[in-house]
DNA sequence: CTGAAAGCGCTAACAG
DNA sequence: CTGTTAGCGCTTTCAG
């Protein structure tokens, strides 16, 4: 691997003006230029990352914290995040807890700032100290789903109306006349799900109807599977789930299937997110679509913008506008009908 | 961010010895040695990875190559590359090519040897050239999943026999009295599918079995769908239909679900490498599964020995054994009988 | 057992 | 416009 060096001796001028050239920095005269770039291409060179970043301070990647890649949502907004890093020269280097919290102080400790210069959170289990403490050392954080617009988590982030999208699920239900509607929460009682289950209650509230059965359960297929036998069991009189994700969603209609129940005929079900799955299932599920691609485009953004200003205020002493910590909203989540919900059977 | 040199000022020692005691190298006495870990401790010092990687002249992360992290089999992939990767302390960083071969160079032109020691590539559309030449530069570069283990690619890999896995997949449809079976291959006719058809086709040749109608389509649940579409419509006779993945396999279920054809009483469906969604859908798909942690595992570790061996032969002058490519053969695939195939129907 | 010194490859002022 | 001079933070001989 040719260095910056040996391309300025082929090219008989010094590595200051090849770096010159490289980056377009410093004025250089064209008739050098075209010779360092001869050199360049003569040599085949090609910067050192590494050494850039030490020289530069900053790392040319963004770690991408997720509880477990596997899940179908994160390689969707991993894709989406890539595309949109790259926009920016950054890389960007993908991190599963595990749902671990440890196992994710572990990463923040090791990348943050050293080799990273930016940190993306998806809902990944971890501590928000941790946090707060990587992003006091300097490197910025942004959390890139947070669910509540309205109750800023105090960190940079970029919120989607969450509370709305269980709205709208759950006016959807009520408009094709659904009353006995069993809901899935797709975390512990107090998780992060429960802006969607508001907005949930909120529709039946507006609409008077009943407040029906709920079930938390893991946020996956199995999980809405396991909640929605349950939820028949205690209540065979329910016409429609609505799960706060896709993936339990799926899983309420793999129970309806071997319950023998026809979806949408015998019972309708509905989730939030609208992951690729959604549209390839069988019936295609009715959701809640969140605007994936324009939430990592924002959180993308919105870190660089905090890496940018996090180097131009270095000098500063005491920066008190700390206060004013940043936030996006995406647009809102919409609604996609398909056919998994339908006007409930006659009693 | 505290460095090395504040560490040892605040534990009265030089550098030298702070990184001495860090990574346990030149013996240095126990009670310095206490004395630099209270220092590190009390500044809360992390080790700067990108000044490590350039003294070192290795970078801790490895690239990971893939056409697009949100083809399902990838994020199940990656999750099990990066558990690996981890227990060597390097991290990883996803690439994705989008198919485009430009960019697979690019990052392969970026990254390979000044930020990743090594590379891993799926079946990631990259240009075999290419992969020469980062090898060449002095980067290792490992094939994932190789498909045909008697012909080597020329380039280290896992390999896995997926001859055998379409083998197999046909040896079922076949016992269980099939006889008119529609084939779909995921890739085009030259494709990366070749063996696994090729295997399939053994199975029905062995069995004196008719060879049947066969359909490229693209590597996903669509094609899957609208080959399967195509096939039933030239052949309704077709009984059963064998997919060369399971993405492909699953729109086949689908199709069938569109058509009004039970699955497996009017058609019998099976797909290849057994991805978490196989499992999950409804009926469950049968398979022929991949051991999908194992060739991770294999991958990683094949990968870290060239890693390793690259740094120790560098002053060697030309290594001829460059002739003995290294390979490794992942346990056989395994079929996974679920609810997706069955008898025939009766004619 | 520990310190001193050189350097990894690149960038960033500042001179000339 | 281009060259000089310092490092970035860490590792690593080699002396002491």
């Amino acid at each position: 691997m040719p260095t910056l060096n040996e391309v300025a001796r082929h090219a008989g001028v010094t590595p200051a003006t090849v770096s010159n050239v490289l980056r377009n920095r410093g004025r250089v005269g064209e008739t050098t230029r075209q010779r360092v770039l001869e050199a360049v291409a003569a040599l085949g060179y090609r910067p050192h990352l590494a050494a850039r970043a030490l020289a530069e301070g900053r790392a040319p990647t963004l770690a991408l914290m997720v509880s477990s890649i596997a899940n179908p949502f994160y390689p969707e907004f991993a894709l989406a995040v890539e595309r949109a890093a790259r926009t920016s020269g950054h890389f960007v280097i993908i991190c599963n807890t595990n749902e671990d919290p440890l196992t994710g102080r572990a990463y923040l400790d090791q990348i943050a700032g050293t080799l990273s210069e930016g940190v993306l959170v998806t809902n990944a289990n971890l501590d928000f100290a941790d946090l707060h403490t990587t992003e006091a050392r300097g490197t910025p954080v942004v959390l890139c789903m947070w669910e509540r617009p309205h109750e800023p988590p105090g960190l940079p982030c970029v919120a989607v109306d969450f509370r709305l999208a269980g709205e709208l699920a759950g006016q959807h239900l009520l408009a094709l006349g659904h009353r006995r509607i069993g809901a899935i929460v797709g975390s512990k009682a107090t998780g992060v799900h429960a802006a969607r289950y508001q907005g949930f209650v909120d529709a039946l509230h507006a609409a008077g109807a009943p407040k029906g059965r709920v079930k938390h359960a893991l946020d996956t297929i199995q999980g809405g599977y396991t909640a929605t036998r349950a939820l028949l069991d205690a209540d065979p009189t329910i016409t429609a789930i609505f799960a706060t994700n896709d993936l339990p969603a799926l899983g309420a209609m793999h129970a309806a299937a071997d319950l023998g129940l026809s979806v949408p005929g015998e019972l309708s079900v509905i989730g939030i997110t609208d992951i690729q799955l959604a549209r390839e299932s069988r019936p295609a599920l009715t959701t809640v679509a969140v605007p994936t691609v324009e939430v990592a485009g924002l959180a993308v953004s919105l870190l660089r913008e905090l890496i940018e200003s996090s180097y131009g205020q270095a000098g500063k002493a005491a920066a008190p506008d700390a206060v004013t910590v940043p936030m996006r909203i995406s647009s809102p989540p919409e609604l996609v009908v398909r056919a998994s919900t339908g006007v409930p059977r006659s009693p």
